[in-house]
DNA sequence: AGATAACTTGACACTATGTCAAGTGAGAAT
DNA sequence: ATTCTCACTTGACATAGTGTCAAGTTATCT
């Protein structure tokens, strides 16, 4: 797993095969089938070890304790903090979706959780009464999760060139605008 | 072309191989490679295809001859309504792009020209001096692009369930909202 | 001494793209 | 009437990557 992360890290997720892994950790190819049935598995292992090493529940912690469109800023700072160090095995993922039932399955997953928080920030929004007018907390849930998905961010810092700093404060401004009153 | 239109239509771009286009086609596999030599040049002169038959330049004469926010609006109804007929075979070159060098030029390609109707709508916003103020051109530019991306239509399209007037609607009032003062 | 678990080597099946060679059939040129 | 050409066909093959299978090795535990 820590082979795989170095390794999508380095490419940014794609054109790594399960020989490369094999040979990074140092192992044979058939070896890494011994721990892991499929790519697919491998990849949604390794994004879950990522997890635990960056203690993501803890990073989300701040954010968590805020109230109203402050909680919506701390939100997008913590899990946009946050996408650069998965971006690698997000990609990979993203890419066998297509193809592979469990990829793409595992990827769903992963993004409900994020749905989650973008659903726990507009509600803090809502409780303070800033919910923008004609705008109800579900579909301002979807704005929200679809703006801080992996794609718009790699579009921005990729192909627009950004750096993370303003990704991060020209997405809350833009969620603060578009979402709140 | 035709053939790989309707099937890729169909398909919503995934799973449809060159023996699947050929067949459709009634022809040989073999007979598809007589006319294009790899799938991406398959795909792309598909896209231009359906460029033509479409007549993508007139749909989106309405747009350009309005000014200041109304064309920001009817640029996003223009573009957006486009979208669905070409999401395909877009989505067939996204999938490719990570592996084929070819299809990633191609579809950056088509991305740019998407820009470039992008930028125009920006430029119809400041010269009516309703850009929002911290806003650059390029900036602006750059987040309507985003904003209007396959993907994200994709994401609030099937991922969340919108119907395509939920999202020409609501991209319309964050466009307004986010970029628009 | 023997069992077990983690590994190795090497061969193979499968899928999809793309290549190559030889042959066919219909219409045009002479 | 024959020959040429062009679009096509059939069938075999190369290549790349995933995943499977079988037989053998090595270190450790009992």
């Amino acid at each position: 797993m820590r082979a795989t992360w170095d390794l999508l890290e380095k490419s940014g997720g794609a054109g790594v095969r399960m020989s490369d892994i094999a040979k990074a950790a140092g192992i044979s190819r058939q070896a890494v089938y011994l721990h892991f049935p499929t790519r697919a598995e491998l990849l949604t292992c390794t994004a879950r070890y990522m997890d635990d090493v960056h203690k993501v529940d803890e990073a989300l912690k701040a954010s968590r304790a805020a109230t109203g469109i402050e909680r919506l800023d701390l939100w997008i700072d913590a899990w946009g903090g946050y996408i650069p160090q998965i971006h690698g095995v997000g990609r990979a993922l993203i890419a066998m979706r297509d193809t592979d039932e469990a990829a793409a399955a595992a990827w769903t997953d992963r993004m409900q959780a994020v749905r989650l928080g973008c659903e726990a920030a507009i509600r803090a929004v809502e409780e303070a009464g800033r919910l923008k007018p004609g705008l109800t907390p579900a579909r301002a849930t979807d704005l929200l999760w679809a703006l801080v998905s992996v794609e718009m961010w790699e579009k921005l810092r990729f192909e627009c060139g950004w750096s993370q700093a303003d990704y991060i404060t020209t997405l809350q401004a833009m969620a603060r605008d578009s979402l709140t009153s």
